[in-house]
RNA sequence: UGGGGCGUGGCCAAGUGGUAAGGCAGCGGACUUUGGAUCCGCGAUUCGCAGGUUCGAAUCCUGCCGCCCCAGCCA
């Protein structure tokens, strides 16, 4: 192995990790490492929910402990079944195993309520009639403290009456709230008396209508975690503000107590990771649903073709720190080409077919050749591709009017058919009305037969083929980025990353001609059409017509040379 | 004007007082029946800035600057 190979076998050192080999030295934990991935079940996950999946899981791998999947689901107007599912079916797809350790908050609403009559008993907690907007008032201020609760010194019993009756359904929504009695001046907002539980009168997808009164995140995520014996709760940095309280009810209750720790979130250059932002893409049609090819939901990374591999090994490469970063996408490209050019087989597609006929090869004659299923993996074998006289080529591999370095086809140039001959073309049709070349007429050499010249001559191109009479009709969804800018939020005063949405995110291609080798080939498996780019089924194929979405382009070299031809003349 | 964080090459990110890893991107070149892949080579005299401590500082101290988060009965 190179010394500069990153497997997910010798993770790369960051602060996490040495808080945690700190806990296991110290013995803080017993030796145990116990971690939790905690979604809430209100949308779907997407890449910046794998960068803490991978690191949940992955950090419990490799000290030889746990993650949980605990579904953080507190706010019945808000969660639902159909989230459940699809995060469990992507937490799976990515590859981690939580084995029998499916957790709900919602299993705890009967613990935590016996909790908060305990810290009653402590005169920690009261009830509290101020409305919410009274409560944002009272709230104080970021630089000003704020004002204590006409209610905050009830008595114990009284708190604990009414807490009780808010249980049973007594009060509105809204009307009454239980909160912890710390510091109203605190300078950390949420210190000043957070709300423990609200009032709502709202089915919840697990508990049904047993409860009215749900608890907070800050009142269920730490006594949660305690209660499931995680060592480590690994969140995102807007937590950090409440760590303090995350803390306190954990000593005051005395229980089993975690360790908060927070790093940066991901962001991804040209696209965006909030399911803020994300739910406006679906909801107003700027995307054709979650999983949407182009959206960077798991279930769209899933359909456009990402492996799992690529996904875990980015995650590992982009590290864990706890600073604010803008990650560039051409890293997570890289990181599927990289697993998709050692798995996928190489396959022939022309995508904007430009018929070709070889004069000199007889009609009706086919041959089969052999051709390498992946260069790369001589154990994936060969396959047969048929030729004859009629054949397609891509509109892009001609040009009537080659540019300097230009290597493929061109008005007598030689270029050769991977796998096939070596074709010179010797004449262009054209439509009489538009000037557009419709057809062109090559001959063969019989001599290079598999593609190799005898007399040793040089061929600079190799173009890939199609035999017209035997190739497949398919549909191909070309996707480029969702957004122009790497930071889609950068839009012009008064606008919003929605200005920022690329036009040409998806362009579809009906007329596209694939080698029979595809036919019966499944949803969802991956190819590399030779020279453009790795490709995958989409679920829309039917029996006769198959419909693949570009996954990632190959690099192209020759677009770069070209740009660069082009600048220079424009100097 | 409160509190909590963060600042290492274009983008990530190691480094924890001993003289700046690695990856991505970029740029050269080799090789090539994918202008793919692969291979080789090239970048910080410098770690936000300014002082200070020290034989020695990205690492310690002081001050300053910049960016992010917090005023949901969301998570």
């Amino acid at each position: 192995m190179r010394k500069t190979d990153r497997t997910a076998s010798t993770p790369s050192s960051n602060f996490i990790r040495d808080i945690i080999e700190e806990d296991l030295r110290t013995d803080r934990y017993g030796g145990r490492v116990h971690t939790r991935f905690p979604p809430e079940p209100n949308g779907y996950l997407h890449i910046g929910h794998a960068k803490s999946i991978c690191l949940n899981f992955g950090l419990a791998a490799d000290y030889g402990g746990l993650c949980n999947l605990r579904f953080d689901d507190t706010n019945p107007t808000k969660e639902e079944i159909e989230y459940v599912e699809s995060i469990k079916e992507d937490v799976r797809w990515l590859g981690f195993d939580w084995g029998d350790r499916e957790f709900y908050a919602s299993d705890y609403f009967e613990q935590l309520y016996e909790y908060a009559v305990q810290l009653i008993k402590k005169g920690k907690a009261y009830v509290c009639d101020l409305s919410p907007e009274e409560i944002r008032e009272y709230r104080g201020t970021l630089t000003e403290p704020g004002k204590e609760s006409p209610y905050r010194n009830r008595s114990v019993e009284e708190n604990l009456d009414l807490f009780e009756r808010m249980r049973a359904g007594e009060f509105e929504d809204g009307s009454r709230t239980l909160r912890a009695k710390i510091d109203m001046a605190s300078p950390n907002m949420n210190m000043r008396d957070p709300v423990m539980y609200r009032i709502l009168h709202a089915t919840h997808h697990r508990t049904g209508d047993k409860w009215c009164i749900y608890p907070t995140y800050d009142w269920a995520h730490g006594q949660s975690d305690s209660i499931e014996g995680i060592t480590h709760s690994i969140c995102t940095l807007e937590f950090e503000d409440h760590r303090p309280l995350y803390d306190w009810f954990l000593d005051q209750l005395g229980i089993h107590h975690p360790r908060q720790i927070e790093f940066a979130r991901l962001n991804l250059s040209y696209t965006v990771l909030s399911k803020r932002k994300l739910r406006i893409l679906v909801e107003e049609g700027h995307v054709n649903g979650w999983d949407d090819p182009r959206m960077p939901t798991l279930s769209g990374l899933r359909r456009r073709g990402y492996t799992p591999e690529s996904i875990r090994d980015f995650c590992e490469r982009i590290g864990v720190a706890r600073a604010d970063s803008l990650v560039d996408i051409a890293l997570l490209e890289h990181c599927l080409r990289e697993d998709l050019n050692k798995r996928a087989p190489r396959v022939m597609a022309v995508l904007r077919p430009l018929r070709m006929v070889i004069d000199n090869y007889p009609e009706g004659q086919v041959e089969w050749f052999d051709a390498v299923n992946n260069p790369e993996d001589p154990g994936m074998g060969t396959r047969k591709v048929p030729f004859s006289r009629v054949l397609y080529i891509e509109q892009d591999d001609f040009r009537e009017d080659p540019p300097k370095k230009w290597f493929r086809l061109a008005p007598g140039r030689e270029v050769r058919l991977k796998h096939a001959y070596l074709v010179t073309c010797v004449q262009v049709v054209k439509d009489e009305q538009t000037g557009e070349v419709v057809e062109l007429h090559c001959t063969y050499d019989p001599e290079t037969r598999g593609g190799a010249a005898p007399d040793g001559r040089k061929v600079r191109g190799t173009l890939h083929w199609v035999s017209a009479a035997h190739a497949l009709e398919a549909e191909v969804r070309l996707y480029n980025r969702l957004f122009t800018k790497a930071d889609p939020d950068d839009a012009p005063e008064g606008l919003d990353f929605r200005a920022n949405l690329n036009p040409n995110s998806l362009e579809v291609l009906t007329e596209c001609r694939v080698e029979p080798s595809l036919a019966g080939a499944e949803v969802g498996s991956h190819y590399q059409f030779l020279r453009l780019g790795y490709f995958c089924v989409d679920p829309d194929s039917l029996a006769g017509k198959l419909v693949f979405n570009r996954t990632v382009p190959l690099r192209d070299t020759w677009a770069k040379i070209e740009r660069k031809i082009k600048e220079q003349r424009g100097k």
